[in-house]
DNA sequence: CTGCCCATGTAAATGGTTACATGATTGA
DNA sequence: TCAATCATGTAACCATTTACATGGGCAG
């Protein structure tokens, strides 16, 4: 499970408390990795059970009370041993694909709604991948170096998400092409 | 859920057992959708239950009995439906991109040999992608439409990995003069 | 005689989503 | 007064993976 990691590497930066957590997966984690609220609580219980991060709970009068937690060695072992870790290619779970493969039941017109649905949803994918509040993010980097590794994270999205507009808009005139040739 | 739907499409096909299904995944569906046996064979009780699919019990002396199913007109009906649907973008879990976020805590050599690993993996798939194993499965294409889209399937999935492998190449070659820089 | 192919399944665990629930404070 | 923010959680469900299980046929 990678949620338990994203937890001690941020966890590794400073304690927080689970809501805290949620926000920082909304804003800097949120186009590679998300979670749910439920998701975050119920993890961080875990973590605490294995001893991976230490839990105080500080009393507050205008809100409710509130759990920060903070990482212990052994947690931060376990942290530096999963980053060396080397994974497989992450598994596709691509719909559309699999669409694509069963749309010769569709009628033309059909087919390319799909594709340009798509198309205009990898556009403004990448608009957010290009807004201020994208870049704003690494501004927090505490070196030129980290702030060069959080700029892969993102130049990842943007390289991926190009190649695939690029793969659609292909995809489409091809498309028509082949009605003209075969109308 | 799109595994009902992709069982679905094959069943479109012909008549086919769990076991052949399994083999499909593994083959022509493997690159963007997966499924273990264990979630076939459940799938297939679950689609009988609700009508989609008929089922026949076929005796074998030499191997075990084994369950032909055969797609229904209500079947049928949920395809085509299913095929039209406009999908949001796929969620991304991308372990990598994760472990760059934190990958501040480790040392120059770890970090290249994570991006190099994850290179030399790319490479393998892509080399995948244009086995003739992988340019075989269009041959049983039934029309010139058909064969287009599938031939969508891979193009996408080559397109998305040269891009992610060119992203990995640039950012090795970008850390190296990065540590040059700051020794 | 070993291991793979055929063909099906159950059980348990893990991961992830959705809905339900509470209750005070603050700003529009 | 309405919605949002702070802050936590439970319950139920759905999806996916892994392990366990059976048992005959066939090829090397």
């Amino acid at each position: 499970m990678s949620l338990k990691h994203a937890l001690l590497g941020f966890l590794n930066f400073s304690p927080f408390t689970g809501y805290d957590l949620k926000k920082l997966f909304d804003t800097s984690m949120q186009y590679f990795w998300s979670a749910t609220h439920t998701q975050i609580y119920r993890t961080l219980n875990q973590m605490h059970e294995e001893g991976l991060v230490r839990r105080e709970i500080v009393e507050q009068t205008d809100h409710p009370d509130k759990k920060v937690y903070t990482i212990t060695e052994e947690g931060e072992q376990v942290l530096r041993d999963w980053l060396k870790h080397h994974y497989d290619l992450p598994p596709i779970r691509h719909r559309l694909l699999v669409q694509l493969s069963f749309a010769n039941l569709l009628e033309d017109d059909e087919i390319i709604a799909l594709l340009a649905d798509y198309g205009d949803k990898l556009r403004e994918r990448l608009v957010q991948y290009h807004s201020d509040e994208a870049t704003a993010l690494y501004e927090r980097a505490r070196s030129e170096r980290e702030r060069f590794l959080w700029d892969l994270t993102l130049k990842n999205g943007i390289a991926t998400y190009e190649a695939e507009l690029n793969w659609i808009e292909q995809a489409i005139e091809d498309f028509k092409n082949l009605q003209e040739k075969e109308p």
